[in-house]
DNA sequence: TGTACATCAGTGAACGCGCGTTCACTGATGTAC
DNA sequence: TGTACATCAGTGAACGCGCGTTCACTGATGTAC
């Protein structure tokens, strides 16, 4: 009976001085959520499973956002945009050097992913892998913010000579995901795979920054 | 009348003469399967839908595989795995020069994904996101014949000094396919992202190739 | 070459189950007098 | 300071629906004589 979500609840309003939850149910809701959004993808979760993670009844939902997929949708306006814009925000802070602004991608990934671990995961199934359930609320209201503005300062980068110019700056961008956010996302994978409980997100960080600054340094180099 | 899923199959035993389906039921059942499984998710396609992709029976999808368990099995045994029995074969072959490896490495997963355009979707979403349904087969057998075989390559690589020995050779195999599988998946999304519809997978693997080779070469490089 | 019959390749209706949602209700809380 | 009552924060049982699976059946095919 010390488990909070094995006290079953008296019938009628709860007492005002309820255990400390004052926080309130329907944050509560969101959150497991968007834990079995992560756990299980949006499309798999049942909103009795929601409910479950929240210790509450499947009618409380309801209750609160009015059905399943207003609760969705409140996750994703509520949880996920807010990252999203914050980063965008630190993006447009970075200078147009791409040195400073690709080191402040890497880091401004890294630390939304330090500090909100559903990201990444949530991230490549809902929005960038095909079906996502993400896909257009990101191609309206997150495309421009991101992608297509770091595309833009490579484009400028490479017209003063500051950047590879063979390479495409579009492309680069989508490297730059592959190398940061699909990392993060893998990382139980990857470290099963490879015993790697000595690599943390720093060590990643790192690695990474070498192979895009130095590359493979391959002996026979033309 | 004239599409082959809009024909209504009479009651009792189907003619020999059907209308040159005599490659089976049971491959069509394996092939809407796997075509449910990389739009929606394993986890998220039903029994209903798979017969419904294969204009066929539900009941006829217990009647060749016993159940829905059995025929996501049977997809995972007869699909995904001789593809990666494939590329572990080729990877096999190549010497141990480091760049000939990772070129080697790259065309492998090119021609995979050229050949069977489903398997990068289905392999971040069930293999290396958290959750994936797949996990387990690959830890079992997928672990030893693919990252855990480049990885030891690329440590004999840096010991011979033929490659950059700054990099982690585990967290370069992430990379590696965090360049490769993950752009492919992602494809649809950066095309649309970027109206890239004059990037293809050769310039693809072009820029991959350049980015990994000589780096960002960046202007104030030390 | 006929014919009787076992087998084979499915079908269609029905099963119990878990899903998302609704609705009448309960009992604590806030408020008016 | 009491008391009556509206409101608020939920609950529990029930709804129709789609799910995966079962099973009796159908009619073409293959085989024995």
């Amino acid at each position: 009976m010390t488990s909070a979500s094995a006290k079953r609840r008296s019938p009628g309003r709860p007492a005002a001085n309820d255990g400390g939850d004052s926080a309130g149910q329907r944050t509560r809701l969101l959150d497991a959520a968007l834990a079995r959004f992560v756990r299980d993808g949006m499309t798999a979760t049942t909103a009795r499973g929601i409910a479950e993670e929240a210790g509450v009844t499947p009618a409380l939902l309801n209750y609160y956002f009015g059905g399943r997929d207003a609760l969705q949708q409140a996750v994703v306006e509520e949880r996920l945009m807010p990252v999203l814009r914050h980063v965008g925000a630190q993006l447009a802070l970075a200078g147009d050097d791409p040195a400073t602004l690709i080191a402040s991608f890497t880091s401004a990934i890294g630390e939304a992913v330090a500090e909100y671990p559903w990201l990444p995961t949530l991230w490549l199934r809902e929005v960038l892998l095909d079906g996502g359930a993400l896909r257009e609320v990101f191609l309206r209201h997150g495309a421009d913010m991101l992608p297509r503005a770091l595309a833009q300062r490579f484009v400028a980068a490479q017209k003063s000579g500051r950047l590879n110019p063979e390479l495409d700056p579009r492309l680069l961008v989508v490297s730059l995901v592959g190398l940061t956010l699909f990392p993060a996302a893998a990382a139980p994978i990857w470290r099963q795979v490879f015993a790697a409980d000595d690599i943390d997100m720093t060590s990643l960080q790192e690695h990474t920054w070498r192979l895009l600054h130095d590359g493979l340094r391959l002996e026979d180099a033309e």
